[in-house]
RNA sequence: UGGGGCGUAGACGAAUGGUAAAGUCACCGGUCUUUGGAACCGGAGUUUGUAGGUUCGACUCCUACCGCCCCAGCCA
């Protein structure tokens, strides 16, 4: 390896790859495919598998397959094929053209279905669905109630001659039957140790309206049936899923060894686990079904939708999916490895501006009255190129409450009274008077200001503990911030109190709605989706829900706070 | 129970028989600072699930055990 060349450990996956490749396995092509159902909005689990597909590939110089799974017209939507595709371009991917559905390959199915009849490797089963599971040793109990798998025992069915077979499947397809009324099998073993290889279903009918082939089909083939053959049709050399179909794997290579095809390789990785969420469709589902959330683009879901509208960027999601790294052990990522990723870019790319959430009035009175300024301010001291703006100062200002405190403990360094501080890009500012209401909360802090310090640098090299962020009160846009915190309240939702639903684990403030904020004025006129950090605050970003009068900010996430660990340490 | 997997610091994850185990997040301390941010420097922590075995030498090979996850849909 070169010395300036920085050491890259391969995940197992990589490095299977990269060993194929070296040794002129598929004439050394790499092509791989992201194959998702078309009934739910991608999370960022899917980003993990989209990030591993079609980044292989380009590692490779080879190609990715977008492939709708669509085997299953109960589930399957439209709505959804739009959706995945405008994500995973959001995510920063392109197929290139190559967009396939599995229901393309419907026709050369059941042609292929029909060839493992005539060579007596499927029948046609009149078996129930209860029958079957009861035929297959599923759902056994012992005397004390645990699970046993006793072998199966052979479907009365599956010594059909082909010559009926062909008939009962051809009628099968042309809907002499009912739903659900028989199955095409695949003849294997009903003795196997893995339930998966006993005599699995091929064909199921069903009498539904299919988004893309329309009524065309009255019966249906299964993912196990359908997904090996796709691969193979398509080329795939290397075919990756999570480790849940590591146990199909050797029905896989059954049918296509069955059918003598071009045989591509399944490879299993571990899903990835995030805390303080839930990274399933069937519970996100819930969620949106069940009002939990305002929809799948709610900025408190893991959904691509979700994280883009909260101000995540496909960049640090890309990075966080680099950093997990791949592997097969089941574990849970710290969700602060996510948030780091997002600080990370977006301190580089967000420019800063200024906002008070929690404001009180501050009265410079020995700056004259109707009189106000403009000011500069960088807008992004990590990056020179971001340049600077103008930003309005005046005698009445405000500050976050937080910023003050009367009777302030020894390592509090904002403003309290009789000391100065710097407002940001301003003047140096000192607090002479504490003005209260009848109930004795603070209303206003009247401070005066030193003329010199223009800018925020004393002449005479006097120094200051503390920097405040600040809004001329006349010039300020008001409007309403949503503080974003974890949806749960356990690192693992499932976690359940005795006797309560997962959904008792529900961060109660998940978001809290503040309509009192203060912004410089040029957030008005930004456009949604705009990402910015509010100095010392955290990052934000521009809600859809904006109105001309009242912007909308989503907090993406907050900035790192040590006060507020000296604080929590008492 | 059968079958399939997995087990390296709080979390993720390298190490592919050879200097008593990389890196990242989190954590702790410090420097610097017109963001108590960022950056930079430093620190702590595992002895590699357990017990045996092979070997000059094991996280890496073997055996047994323990724990956790997945399947048992005509879902994917």
């Amino acid at each position: 390896m070169a010395e300036n060349e920085t050491y890259q450990a391969l995940d197992f996956i990589r490095e299977i790859v990269k060993a194929d490749v070296e040794s002129g396995k598929n004439d050394g092509r790499v092509h791989t495919r992201f194959p998702p159902e078309p009934n739910g909005y991608l999370h960022i689990g899917h980003a993990k598998a989209i990030c591993l597909n079609f980044g292989l590939a380009e590692e490779y110089n080879g190609l990715t397959n977008l492939r709708f799974d669509d085997t299953n017209p109960t589930k399957e939507k439209d709505e959804y094929v739009e959706a995945i595709q405008d994500d995973i371009h959001w995510l920063g991917f392109d197929w290139a053209g190559r967009l396939y559905y599995a229901s393309d390959y419907f026709d050369q199915l059941y042609e292929w279905a029909v060839e493992l009849i005539k060579k007596g490797k499927a029948y046609v089963c009149d078996l129930t669905d209860e029958e079957m599971s009861e035929y297959r040793g599923a759902n056994v109990f012992n005397e004390e109630g645990k699970r046993i798998t006793p072998p199966g025992k052979n479907s009365p069915y599956r010594d059909r001659s082909v010559e009926e077979n062909l008939d009962l499947f051809e009628r099968m397809k042309n809907g002499e039957f009912p739903d659900g009324a028989r199955t095409l099998r695949a003849r294997i073993d009903m003795a196997h140790p893995n339930l998966i290889m006993r005599d699995p279903v091929m064909y199921r009918i069903m009498r539904k309206h299919h988004f893309r082939q329309g009524d065309k089909w009255l019966l249906y083939p299964t993912y196990d049936w359908t997904h090996g053959q796709s691969d193979s049709i398509e080329g795939i050399t290397h075919s990756i899923c999570d480790v849940s179909f590591e146990i199909h794997r050797p029905l896989y290579d059954w049918f296509l060894e069955a059918l003598e095809i071009y045989h591509p390789r399944q490879y299993e990785f571990g899903r990835l686990n995030l805390t303080y969420t839930v990274l399933s469709k069937r519970y996100l589902r819930q969620l949106v079904e069940d009002g939990h959330v305002a929809g799948w683009d709610d900025p408190r879901l893991p959904t691509l939708r979700g994280m883009r509208r909260r101000g995540y960027t496909p960049e640090a999601i890309r990075e966080f999916c680099r950093r997990i790294g791949i592997s097969k052990s089941d574990g849970i990522v710290e969700i602060q490895n996510l948030e780091h990723c997002v600080r990370e870019h977006l301190n580089k790319t967000a420019p800063r501006v200024m906002a008070v959430l929690d404001p009180i009035k501050v009265v410079i009175t020995n700056y004259p009255e109707g009189q106000s300024e403009e000011l500069d301010a960088i807008n992004n001291p990590e990056d020179p190129n971001a340049g600077t703006r103008q930003v309005p100062f005046s005698r009445e200002l405000y500050i976050e409450r937080d910023d003050f405190m009367e009777d302030p403990p020894k390592k509090f360094f904002r403003l309290a009274p009789g000391r100065e501080v710097r407002l940001r890009y301003a003047y140096f500012i000192t607090c002479h008077e504490v003005v209260k209401n009848e109930n004795g909360e603070i209303v206003e802090l009247r401070c005066t200001y030193d003329p010199a310090t223009r800018g925020g640098d004393a002449p005479d090299g006097r120094k200051v503990k503390a920097t405040l962020h600040w809004v001329s009160a006349p010039h300020a846009a008001r409007a309403e911030v949503r503080l974003y915190d974890y949806l749960f309240t356990r690192e693992d939702p499932m976690n359940v109190p005795e006797g309560e639903d997962w959904k008792a684990n529900l961060n109660p403030r998940s978001v809290v709605i503040n309509r009192e904020a203060r912004l410089e004025p040029m957030l008005k006129d930004a456009e949604p989706g705009f990402r910015c950090q509010f100095e010392r605050l955290g990052y934000f970003c521009k809600d859809p829900d904006s109105t001309p009068d009242t912007p909308v900010f989503n907090r993406t996430v907050a900035l790192k706070d040590s006060w507020k660990k000296v604080q929590d340490k008492g």
